[in-house]
DNA sequence: AGCACGCCGACT
DNA sequence: GTCGGCGTGCTC
């Protein structure tokens, strides 16, 4: 029954499942679309906006429907083949469209964005014909400022390529005695037209473009069969040592692309998108690249965001670099995304929802648009090798480095029999210290890596053993040195250091175990005179400072780099003669399944970074277990047998890529009401499915932020159409929550947990 | 997620 | 007498 008046459903940025539906006015009929933003009331007049999913619908049988206030676009910003995609993403990581509409936009796009208008001019059509527009310029001796503006109109338009180019009146007027009046006039006469236009503010910078580097034949040889496989197949591994130049084969299949018209997502983690990569693009590519990434300030997003699909055809951005959200740029036509470094755990989005990973998002994304996906990496992710090897993709290896470089040799160090020899000399085993000495006096530089950020992970009482611990969380407090206080690293909490034991009284405390910040004191006494970066959390809160690390590093100013994780990922200096890594048991005692594959992916990460370009590297690796196999596998170099013996346990043990993981966690602040709630929910999933689940079990740290945490673990079957299971585990947890007793408890389902 | 409504303790 | 604490429930 329709009542003659329409109604749009719209995604609102609230964790509410539902579309809401709205009237729309008849004063705003003709603009409404779905994809556009509207403005609209939800609640006690509070103003949202939210997106258009469909218009003109029928009257949605509502006992209350409100009008939309607002349209606030021209153009949908979302289009058909990204709502598909939100939809899916809803649907496989167990969220809201909401959720996703958050991840989605920009946030200056879900906020106030007003964007910078400009007045244009250019020609009117019939005068852009030459013989024409003659013409009128031949009549024109009575009105030389006018013929002065045609002329200054016809030089601009034609150096931007044609009669009919359009330009701001800013650049018209620009460097000569411009006439207002005969400008009008001249619109008058129909001659000039005037429209406004969204101006930029991202700068072009009109640069020429470079020519293309040539290929290695390995390179070239790698090209090809990648392009062979994209016949048959839709995503392709490439498996390319460190240094053995993925990029250039990168550029050489985007140029392919732009080429045919169509665009490249090109996807890296936010800490590998550096000023050097971004560099090498616009090198080629010019004013074709965009960048997308958080650390971009907003306004800058919603340009790319809007560049990526609404200028007109051809004038878009063909490539955009991005990290994990640019998932969601409005490509108007995808033809290819490249997922450089694609094991990268940061690719997973941890919290909030969308707990997405971009890397299988992309997949899904790609098919979506008949586009190709590359995965890039050194060392495949399990999941991405297990894929390749069972023909679900294709895959490439290139085991040389460009230009012959050589591989660093790698040395394994046993810290326990330097020990017991009495032979450590602070955290140095004397392997790793005389080469030390020798890289420096060799006019070298060296990358130190300890996986701990601050001075030492605790203190303690020598008397009485008290160590203090946060009161947040159920953690020990880490000491950092220069502060002076001792911080919590999962909360943030810090509290001076206690001058004596609350418990004895004893002033004596101790400092245990280490952590960047005391690698580097220790570097600076025992090679004193060399200036020491430091490169972890605490250093690189700024984009400047982190840059300013990398860059006199680069430059040659510091000697010696010390770091966390970051140090591992994707720079590339030419003067590392050693890498040392100090601790790696660290890594490897991590109780989880991916904790080999892990550690084998960071140090070989990290060895990556010696003897680059011309010259040859070492790496040491200390350990206490020399022969743990993943020392042994890093030492030869060996991530086959290392995936084979792995896979063994995985299958055995019902882990990814065998099955696919569902984590639940419940968080209370109250212990035992969490354990209570995640028994039953346990309890419940097993009586109503017949797959594996695990738990609850609490977490390693069994509280974060004064809440207490339980985890559930699902083993859903590779095989077995999932979406059902999903939609029964998401039934026994909303049973749960709507127990009044549990009122207070957050559930939160994580799909494919990393 | 907001935001208001609603029902109990310390203040001008 | 009220200001405000945050528990509860709803939002087209």
């Amino acid at each position: 029954m329709s009542d003659g008046n329409t109604y749009a459903e719209v995604i609102l940025p609230v964790p509410i499942p539902t579309l809401f539906s709205y009237r729309i006015p008849g004063s705003l009929k003709a603009k409404v679309k779905a994809g556009m933003r509207v403005q609209v009331p939800l609640g006690n007049r509070k103003v949202y906006k939210g997106i258009v999913r469909r218009c003109e619908i029928q009257e949605p049988g509502l006992a209350k429907v409100k009008n939309i206030q607002d349209v606030l676009d021209e153009y949908p910003v979302v289009s058909e083949v990204q709502f598909q995609f939100w939809e899916w993403l809803a649907d496989y990581y167990m969220c809201t469209l909401g959720e996703v509409y958050r991840a989605a936009l920009p946030s200056g796009l879900q906020k106030e964005y007003v964007p910078r208008f400009e007045s244009c001019t250019m020609l009117a059509e019939s005068y852009q014909d030459e013989e024409k527009l003659n013409e009128v310029m031949d009549g024109m001796s009575r009105a030389p400022k006018q013929l002065e503006i045609l002329q200054h109109m016809v030089d601009l338009a034609l150096e931007k390529g044609s009669m009919a180019s359009g330009m701001t009146k800013s650049e018209l007027s620009a460097g000569y005695a411009f006439s207002q009046s005969a400008y009008i006039a001249l619109i008058k006469k129909n001659i000039l037209v005037e429209y406004r236009e969204r101006t930029s503010r991202l700068e072009y910078s009109g640069r020429k473009i470079e020519a293309f580097k040539k290929l290695s034949s390995l390179q070239q040889t790698a090209l090809e069969k990648i392009s062979s496989l994209f016949q048959k197949q839709q995503v392709v591994l490439l498996r390319g040592v460190t240094s053995s130049g993925k990029t250039e084969i990168y550029i050489q299949l985007i140029r392919e692309q732009i080429e045919l018209n169509r665009q490249v997502l090109y996807l890296l983690p936010e800490i590998v998108l550096t000023a050097q990569i971004v560099e090498r693009l616009k090198e080629v590519f010019g004013d074709q690249v965009g960048i997308y990434h958080s650390r971009y300030a907003d306004a800058d997003r919603v340009e790319t965001f809007l560049r990526v699909r609404e200028n007109p055809v051809g004038t878009e951005y063909k490539v955009v670099l991005g990290a994990r959200s640019a998932i969601f740029l409005p490509f108007r036509d995808l033809g290819l995304i490249i997922i450089d470094e694609e094991f990268e755990q940061s690719y997973k989005q941890a919290d909030p929802a969308p707990r997405y990973h971009a890397r299988d998002a992309a997949v899904v994304l790609a098919e979506m648009y008949g586009a190709k996906v590359l995965l890039g990496s050194a060392t495949p992710s399990f999941e991405s090798y297990y894929n390749a090897r069972s023909d679900k993709y294709g895959m490439v290896t290139m085991n040389e480095r460009f230009n012959q470089v050589t591989p660093p040799e790698i040395l394994i160090a046993d810290i326990r029999e330097a020990y017991r020899k009495k032979r450590m000399r602070s955290h140095f085993t004397p392997e790793l210290f005389s080469l030390i000495e020798e890289t420096l006096s060799a006019d070298k530089q060296l990358i130190l890596f300890q996986n701990r950020r601050g001075f030492s992970p605790y203190i303690e009482c020598f008397s009485c053993g008290w160590i203090p611990a946060c009161i947040h969380c159920d953690v020990s407090l880490t000491y950092h040195k220069q502060q002076h206080r001792l911080i919590c690293h999962y909360c943030g909490y810090s509290r001076a250091v206690p001058s004596s034991c609350p418990e004895c009284h004893d002033p004596h405390l101790v400092t245990r175990g280490f952590g960047t910040e005391k690698l580097e004191e220790e570097v600076s006494i025992l090679f004193p005179g060399y200036r020491i970066g430091r490169m972890d959390f605490d250093t690189t809160r700024t984009r400047k400072r982190y840059e300013r690390i990398i860059r006199d590093f680069e430059g040659g100013q510091t000697r010696i780099l010390i770091g966390t994780q970051i140090v591992t990922k994707g720079l590339d200096f030419d003067n590392v003669g050693l890498v040392g890594v100090l601790h790696a048991d660290n890594l490897l005692n991590f109780p989880d399944f991916r904790s080999f594959e892990r550690s084998y992916q960071l140090m070989a990460q990290v060895a990556g970074r010696a003897g680059r370009r011309d010259s040859f590297g070492k790496v040491v690796i200390q350990t206490t277990n020399p022969s743990h196999p993943v020392i042994q596998h890093i030492r030869n170099g060996d991530y086959h047998t290392m995936y084979m013996s792995q896979m063994e346990d995985r299958q055995i043990f019902h882990y990814p890529p065998y099955t696919r993981l569902l984590k639940v966690t419940l968080r209370h602040e109250n212990k035992e009401v969490v354990e209570k709630a995640s028994h039953e929910l346990a309890g419940n999933l097993r009586k109503a499915m017949k797959v594996p689940v695990m738990g609850p079990q609490s977490p390693l740290i069994g509280k974060i932020q004064r809440m207490h945490l339980m985890n559930i673990l699902v083993k859903l079957p590779r095989t077995a159409e999932i979406g059902d299971l999903k939609k029964l585990i998401k039934r026994e947890i909303d049973a749960i929550r709507s127990n009044q007793e549990y009122r207070k408890l957050f559930i939160v389902p994580d799909v494919d947990p990393v």
